[in-house]
DNA sequence: CTGCATCCATGACGATACTG
DNA sequence: CAGTATCGTCATGGATGCAG
């Protein structure tokens, strides 16, 4: 029944901030745990690695740990992860067709 | 921001058994609280009527009272829950896109 | 039939402090 | 730098009972 692929996708971008972290990784292409914090910067550095912690075990995201001091840890995109952005795009586009609905041709609603 | 636009949405669409009310709204036409509670089957009325009524404080449902005695209650969809109904049938996809890959010509995830 | 009221369990998230 | 540990708060939703 369509409810499992449904919630099957809600798992992915439910949170509050798992979109963030996506578009941010979508635009930078690779970015670091404290790169992301700036970028959020509301968000506790508890929350931010639950998140992605979580995003990480649905092959969402990649982490690559560098073996140095001090610590550096990169995060990416899957292309698990990629296929996911049109989906945001839309579920974004029509968040703003219900605040705005004349400025509909814009690129979707990032920036 | 897009944060913005994409918790928009979120707000009509979150909720344990929103997708559920907006499919069945959207098959059925028009439908009665009884008629939407056996459907679902797990939810409490409690729940269900919250459901229903941040739904239609969003302007995604319209709800009609029949002043009658027993009470006859009517649940509909407006035009911006149709609209709705492609973005969730998206997120859907995408979501049995994950399990089965090989079935995507169906006609998405309902049935 | 269609709710509302009450109480309660759970989980998400924040604040703060600490570590290798 | 990249987390972990602990504690606290708040919203969601379930269970049950009652009402017009």
């Amino acid at each position: 029944m369509f409810l499992n692929e449904f919630d099957a996708t809600m798992q992915h971008i439910q949170g509050k901030w798992k979109i963030m972290i996506l578009y941010e990784l979508h635009e930078q292409g690779v970015v670091r745990f404290n790169q992301l914090q700036r970028y959020i910067d509301a968000i506790s550095s508890k929350t931010l690695t639950n998140q992605l912690k979580e995003l990480e075990e649905m092959g969402v995201i990649t982490r690559v740990v560098f073996p140095v001091v001090p610590p550096h840890v990169e995060y990416s995109l899957t292309a698990k992860g990629e296929s996911l952005i049109p989906v945001l795009d839309l579920i974004c586009e029509w968040g703003l067709a219900q605040v705005e609905p004349q400025l509909l041709d814009r690129t979707l609603c990032q920036e």
